[in-house]
DNA sequence: TCCTTTGTAGACAGATCTGTCTACAATATT
DNA sequence: AATATTGTAGACAGATCTGTCTACAAAGGA
């Protein structure tokens, strides 16, 4: 999970180089610790520029969201069709994630848990991201009656894997619970 | 989890007071969203006043969750006693906070998820407050070798199914989740 | 009685926040 | 050639943020 797609930035439209700021600043130290002279100024924009594109932080937020699924989301699949493409893919896959120098959680559970009560539009976004992630798991699993459950199961358990990796001083532990987890899953009929 | 103790905030000393306050606002709003002004207005006491018992707003924080981890605590022991005291007694536990309509899930991981990376202590105090969670878990275990490892996992599991329903509408898919990995740990040897 | 603690009232500083404004230049599109 | 879009530079408004300051009042313990 590349925070920083190295390609030079400077040379892109100015919205583009506006998305990529905020999506880079927005992750790394908070929606709202981030103000948008900060962006402007680091995406090397002004102010006019700024609000042509985006008429107020408010919507500049949920584009962050929705450019963030996109990127997440493809990197997600990718990463698991990389390691096998079952459900032994899991583990690997977040911990290529969580030992990444950028990694800060989930930008969505952070959303939530940041501006929920004040921004319903990021409640929204991450349900629906939340309905792809745990898709993306049920096709890593056997077709079975109780295949939608399972990845229910299991994209609760990821979610509580991520929080977990970002306090902790390693990711170890929540990666060898999120293994106990999915071990007994594999076991179980 | 109660968020509001009913008694009259009002006879309180200041300190009290502003502790309770800022605890609400904190939980229900969020941390860099609760201005002081806004503090000290509803706790009804005067700047001077504040700022003699919290040197700064990152002392309130940080006491703040110290105040939140001993209530929070207190709350989760007693309401596993009141439901068994067994492992049956988590779904039944975790059910009453989160259709307490002032659930706005875990102070620790939206503090996490807000300032951890400006704000170190918040990570070290969330890291003891799971701590103690899973310890409390690992009461609810049998002894064996396993114990420790399930608690953790179990405590892993649990923390997913707090962030799943704090952006779900209801709380039903993050508990059936839940129950599912708790049934298949049950089971096994 | 003296003195420390705890409290009140409210002005003030200085920074930072989001968002608007004027005025002008380069580049595409029609 | 005329026009619409995208861009730049930077001042400005108005709100809100954290934190400090002076001046005064009440209560408790030494």
């Amino acid at each position: 999970m590349q925070t920083n797609i190295n390609q030079d930035r400077r040379s892109l439209p100015a919205r583009e180089r506006i998305l990529l700021t905020a999506h880079d600043l927005f992750y790394q130290e908070g929606i709202r610790a981030t103000g948008i002279d900060r962006i402007i100024a680091e995406a090397g924009v002004t102010k006019v520029t700024f609000y042509r594109h985006f008429p107020s932080k408010n919507d500049l937020i949920c584009e962050f969201l929705e450019y963030r699924h996109q990127r997440w989301m493809a990197w997600f699949i990718d990463a698991l069709q990389r390691h096998g493409g079952d459900l032994n893919a899991l583990i690997p896959t977040l911990a290529e994630w969580f030992q990444n120098g950028n990694f800060r959680g989930c930008a969505f559970l952070n959303g939530v848990g940041e501006l929920g009560s004040t921004l319903p539009e990021v409640v929204k976004i991450t349900r629906s991201h939340k309905q792809d992630m745990t898709k993306a798991i049920s096709d890593l699993l056997p077709p079975s009656e109780l295949r939608e459950q399972y990845a229910q199961a299991i994209s609760v358990a990821v979610d509580g894997a991520i929080v977990r990796a970002q306090f902790d001083e390693t990711p170890d532990a929540a990666l060898k619970s999120l293994s106990l987890v999915l071990n007994l899953l594999k076991k179980s009929p």
